[in-house]
DNA sequence: TAAAAATACTCCATAGGTATTTTAT
DNA sequence: ATAAAATACCTATGGAGTATTTTTA
């Protein structure tokens, strides 16, 4: 009668996997329960969603049917308990999704003027999570760089801006004034194609099929540290860009590629007022003109922090 | 660690029943086990739900913030296995929910040309039910009259037609040409207030707070055979006032009323290709600017019927 | 005191475990 | 032959039932 949302977590893993040995090794469960467990959801549903056999595991049309459903289901679920768990604190409470480089401040506090009462919480996103931190309601809104997928959300685009290449010092590169995309087709991106769709039509090393692992780990810092060792490059916004200076790494502008875009996003399902008056404080603070520093800055190390206390995620798990 | 479904609708029905024993009846469980779950939902969610005694049961805020996500979250589940029920069917099919009097043939016939080998269907909806159909999968997409509550929906305004009052022959006002809103103060309507916000702000009986039950009935035919037993009035848009034309009840223009507005929605996290091409067939063939008869029909009983197949609502479930 | 919810207990369906067999490359 | 998934069988958790007690207006 009701779904059932374990069983759905655990299709959503053996679907990831594509195996249910390992599906089952992640859920931390032995294999033979994976393998009833799905076969009941199966039942349930009526439907087959695995293809077992020939070669190995695959997704049955209903099975990405599922898929498609299942997860934005599990995080709403997620989001749900959540919600209910933060309001029995006493006081209401919002949490800002941010990526790195964007100065929320200003519009911080426009809006705690209008809410003095509510207490405002930041949490830094990455670009991998910067849409599902929404979804699982572990962030009420986020200032997100775009493009994502808009699929449940609403999306009001706040400014733009211009975005650089970061290359080590010695680089072939390093002594231009500025470079074309074209230039960068034969490096190693060590980020996540689809943030920088021109370069994913020209890159060499996708077009080969042929792309390293780029490593799990997407921080900021952790990135510019493999740039420095030479590992590859990586394309920042400018404001990122002049954040995260180090001497050992330089900043080039890249004459065809176009501004990074930041916009505002939420569920769309939700309409709190909350929500709606960060909105408006962001559209009056942040956009659209910039208000950040748009030219290259020189080093200035430490100089800023941001001035408002951040939670890492770790905290909020 | 799962949030279980089972529980979060038996929460609901205790939500909206207030009584865990009439709950647990709509439920058909036994009280003592109702009372148990909600507890253990209780122990799972960290955060008391009911405010036991003193005047009964009652929500606390932590309840209601649940309410609010509990409802659409059961809807999504709903839809997700509803989908994935339809998905194991080879042909793919779009559902279409409207509400009486709306002419969707056009649409249909845009949208087929598009899709000839997509099965559409049509589903006939009522007032209360024209968003709930979206939002637990019954229909893809939905032909509504605003005002809806949009929470979780992309709207997007059709076409708007003028609205008409239905009365009996021999009412006090039948032999006017035209009525307003002002004279209407003082009947009842047989319909939900929400539906002609105009009446709803002048209206005496919800003034009085002494408002009679309206029956649960809300199929265009029933409400119009109340409305010639004396039982009350209702406003109708002009198309359905003129399809569902009979002799001992008549329509009269209300000066002071605004029009009724017609519009697709579908749910806002789904971007199915066929919804879209259905959008813009829709959007194409039926608005803006009137297409439908604009002005009061003479009785032309039988003429008109519904040139697609119709199914009943109790065939889907 | 009467009505409503909570507690005590019983039963059974089912999630999870281990050992083993079946299946497909 | 081997790796992967399914089956067999056992244990224990927890949902649903009935009978009863506790609580509150």
């Amino acid at each position: 009668m009701d779904l059932d949302l374990r069983k759905l977590r655990y299709f959503v893993a053996v679907a990831e996997e594509l195996h249910f040995g390992r599906a089952a090794e992640r859920l931390h469960i032995a294999q033979p329960v994976l393998s009833r467990q799905i076969r009941s959801l199966e039942d349930e549903l009526g439907a087959e969603v695995f293809d077992r056999g020939r070669r190995g595991t695959l997704l049955t049309p209903a099975g990405k049917q599922l898929l498609e459903d299942a997860v934005p289901l599990l995080a709403s679920a997620q989001a749900l308990v959540r919600r209910v768990k933060s309001s029995t604190q006493g006081t209401q409470s919002l949490t800002i999704g941010f990526m790195p480089g964007i100065t929320v401040t200003p519009a911080m506090i426009a809006f705690t003027g209008l809410h003095p009462d509510v207490n405002v919480r930041l949490l830094r996103t990455t670009w991998e999570d910067q849409v599902a931190v929404l979804l699982d309601g572990r962030a009420d809104v986020g200032i997100v760089r775009l493009p994502i997928d808009r699929q449940g959300l609403e999306v009001h685009p706040l400014f733009q801006e211009p975005r650089v290449v970061m290359v080590p010092v010695g680089h072939r590169l390093a002594d231009r004034r500025s470079v074309t995309v074209k230039d960068l087709a034969a490096e190693h991106l060590l980020q996540d194609p689809d943030a920088v769709p021109e370069w994913r039509d020209v890159a060499l090393e996708l077009q080969s099929g042929e792309r390293p692992e780029v490593p799990v780990i997407h921080q900021v810092e952790e990135k510019l540290e493999l740039v420095a060792a030479g590992a590859g490059i990586c394309v920042l916004p400018l404001s990122t860009a002049n954040f995260y200076t180090r001497p050992d790494v330089l900043p080039l502008p890249v004459d065809d590629l176009g501004p990074n875009e930041v916009a505002l996003a939420w569920v769309a399902a939700r309409r709190s007022p909350l929500i709606r008056d960060f909105a408006e404080a962001a559209a009056n603070t942040l956009g659209p003109g910039p208000h950040a520093s748009d030219t290259l800055a020189q080093a200035h190390h430490g100089e800023r922090r941001p001035s408002a206390e951040v939670m890492h995620q770790s905290e909020l798990m």
